[in-house]
DNA sequence: ATGCGTGCAAATCGTTTGCAGGTTG
DNA sequence: CAACCTGCAAACGATTTGCACGCAT
């Protein structure tokens, strides 16, 4: 069973809920998807296999999955929401078109270096972070 | 004349639009809002005041505002579109406690360099950022 | 058997748009 | 007058919710 399914299988059971085949085939799918996606995508994607679940479903099982901690919402100036997942995934950060909505991601080894002195000039533990850069990318300026 | 209204000025007659009375007491009320905002809390603020404006002029007059560079979207996770005024402010990050919610202040110059940096490295014009680090403070940890 | 989960359809919420009347140059 | 603007209400699109039935423990 790959790591992913465990945690959320743990989480669910911490919570007196049920790894449905519905839940399971949400997550299967998200996990084989690299980037970001939206709740429409995983729609369709399971849709164009065969695989019955709803919309309603999909909407319903992302609280769980961000609050078990594999998939994270991603910032956004569009009305749809985004996500990704975040298991052996790298950190990194974000870029955002606030023209054409475009993400673009990024990470700097040394900007999370710099984070970790400023927290220790505060005596502030850091546990997570969130680096969003807004502007115009490439093709919008 | 304040030199964001003269840059809205500017940027309509470019373009054959109208300063307006509506338009004047939007910018106005959100100059002085020092954060972000949504585009209820100006719809709210103005009417507190007497200032007849719709909501839908808001709406339509918020682009013309980005679009001139006064005002900024924020990336946000909500479904609400969150803004801010750009002009004349000094750059601060925070950090935000998780237990308590204290949010301390901070600003380091080689985090933002590296950020220009990251941004040159994808041809990305960085017009706001934004960095919060989220943990324990001092008293909490 | 007891809840949790599901899909559907209706409701909701933020935002956009069509329209009729008002204002400006 | 021509073009722009406004407010209202209706439309819209993404998300949430109420409900009746189904399924897991």
């Amino acid at each position: 069973m790959k790591p992913a399914e465990q945690l959320f299988r743990d989480y669910l059971k911490s919570k007196g809920l049920r790894l449905t085949r519905e839940r399971e085939e949400i997550l299967k799918e998200i996990m084989k998807i690299h980037g970001h996606f939206e709740v429409e995508d995983i729609y369709l994607r399971l849709r164009r296999k065969k695989v019955k679940v709803s919309q309603t479903s999909i909407y319903r099982t992302l609280p769980l999955l961000v609050e078990s901690g594999i998939v994270q919402k991603t910032p956004c100036d569009r009305m749809k929401a985004r996500y990704e997942h975040v298991l052996g995934h790298r950190h990194h950060d974000h870029m955002v078109c606030i023209k054409c909505g475009r993400i673009i991601e990024f990470s700097n080894e040394r900007i999370e270096r710099l984070q970790e002195e400023a927290g220790k000039k505060y005596r502030f533990e850091i546990l997570g972070h969130r680096l969003v850069l807004s502007g115009l990318c490439e093709e919008c300026r």
